[in-house]
RNA sequence: GGAGAGAUGGCUGAGUGGUCGAAAGCGACGGUUUGCUAAACCGUUAUACGAGUUAAAUCGUAUCGGGGGUUCGAAUCCCCCUCUCUCCGCCA
């Protein structure tokens, strides 16, 4: 969410910036404002009353401590049409107070100056690549082959379990992910210094609001409900990432600055419903309803926003180095952002079955936009209460990592070569036909 | 799922209709005293929104788990919900 006050005294600014999205959030800027000269005139009537009411209402109660009943009953008579115009104004100030707030939760966070002008993905300037695309001495297979061949996938029986874009790994494929995910989690808690959490993967509405993905993006959740009835339960959600439930930890905290820098690393599946994209449009695992994820987190002070972000794209890229795979880091320019980033960068793995480089990682500072939102707080050395950083980084996605594992390393005897970190979870050093 | 108990400021905890934003204690911070430390003593110690100011000061409103209601007036009474604890049932 964006600073009202920023709103308030820089709109140019803030239209300007919004503008380098080009979505056209700029044209809301105007209607926040005028509900929000609206509220503030109202609050002055409204509070204006209330002090006259608790005014007459204190002296009411002196009275009646005197016992000065008649004087009291006077008194009464003379507040009680108050009250009515009070509610009445109440309900005008909630009114234009929801109408203001469904706005300011609907506007993206501004993109930072630092970030590359842009309207389409074309745009995205790569900062830099590691590595070099993998050749090789025959043809080879993309990862639904070797998928097939080797068993790693049963495709047609995770559909006949959950639909399209579901997946049933198998044999080593279950094995080779479940080390993957083991081989992230190590290497970012030991190496990199997070401490690993496990989040609840079912999660209330607080917490897609806190990140930004609600309201605006409800189509794209998973509603879960509790067998026939859920009508004192609220709705829950199957999370999207772990951002969502693991950014919300400190939620409405007002933390201490010695407790920053704060940075947690999850794993969790990841639901995502798709909602316009029939059919995924792609085969195999690139785009599928759930896939397995291993996030970051951090909760940082904001004068270190940018550097942290720096470190956690580079502890990112480490997943892809220890397991020799070629990559580049784009940065997204401003038309291509998410919601709630004010500057992201993107890591693409490169996939030789298909010809392209896969998104595997997408790290964002989000600086205060999430931590007012979910009205995180944290106390500087000097007594300020302000809203720390948040940032998030997939350290890696797995489904794409998996692919671009399997088609980069693959042999032309049709094995899989196993990168050397990820022997020791593994058990092997070759997936053989 | 059933029965009961509870939710108050950073923490503990008092407060069953009227100067209660809230006693007391602890903690924290500032000061005095002190050879140093400790102790003692004095003082300060919530948040949000709005008005105000160059900035403060200051003023107003709201907030005692959340929402609604009764009343001139609610931490206090009524209703609904959420969460926590104890016991029973069920269960991995």
């Amino acid at each position: 969410m964006l600073d009202i006050k920023l709103i308030r005294e820089q709109a140019d600014l803030v239209k300007q910036r919004l503008a380098s999205r080009g979505a056209g959030d700029e044209l809301r800027i105007d209607e926040v404002l005028r509900l929000d000269e609206q509220r503030r005139k109202l609050l002055g009537e409204v509070e204006e009353l209330k002090a006259l009411r608790n005014r007459v209402s204190k002296e009411i109660g002196i009275l009646m401590g005197r016992k000065e009943t008649a004087a009291a009953e006077a008194k009464k008579g003379e507040t009680r049409d108050i009250g009515e115009r009070i509610a009445a104004l109440d309900r005008q100030v909630a009114e234009v107070e929801s109408a203001r707030e469904a706005i300011l939760l609907r506007l993206p966070n501004l993109p930072h100056s630092s970030v590359a002008l842009g309207k389409t993905a074309e745009e995205n300037p790569v900062m830099r690549t590691w590595g070099d695309k993998a050749s090789f001495g025959f043809k080879p297979k993309d990862h639904v082959q070797i998928c097939n061949q080797l068993k790693l996938v049963d495709f047609e029986r995770g559909a006949k379990l959950s639909g399209s874009g579901f997946l049933l790994y198998t044999g080593w494929g279950a094995r080779l992910e479940r080390a993957l995910i083991q081989l992230l989690l190590d290497l970012h808690v030991r190496e990199h210094g997070y401490t690993e959490v496990s989040p609840p993967f079912i999660i209330n509405r607080d917490c897609m609001v806190g990140v930004g993905q609600f309201p605006k993006f409800e189509d794209q959740a998973y509603a879960v409900q509790e067998g026939k009835d859920t009508s004192t339960l609220g709705k829950l959600y199957l999370l999207p990432t772990a951002e969502a439930p693991v950014a919300n930890i400190h939620r409405e905290e007002m933390l201490n600055d010695t407790q920053l820098p704060i940075r947690y690393v999850a794993y969790s599946p990841c639901f995502r419903a798709e909602a316009g994209a029939a059919g995924l449009g792609t085969r195999g695992m690139i785009r599928v309803h759930q896939f397995d994820k291993v996030e970051l987190i951090k909760i940082v002070r904001p004068e270190e926003g940018f550097d942290e972000l720096e470190k956690m794209v580079a502890n990112a890229e480490k997943v892809l180095q220890i397991l020799g795979l070629h990559y580049r880091v784009i940065m997204l320019c401003t038309g291509d952002m998410g919601f709630a980033s004010a500057k992201t960068y993107d890591i693409e793995v490169w996939a030789p079955g298909q010809g392209t480089y896969l998104e595997v990682s997408s790290c964002s500072n989000c600086e205060e936009f999430q931590s007012r939102r979910m009205n995180l707080k944290f106390k500087t050395q000097s007594g300020d209460k302000i809203h720390p950083h948040l940032l998030n980084g997939s350290g890696t996605a797995l489904a794409r990592l998996f692919v671009a594992l399997l088609e980069t390393h693959q042999q032309e005897d049709g094995s899989i070569r196993i990168p050397a970190p990820l022997q020791p979870y593994l058990h092997t050093d070759r997936i053989v036909p």
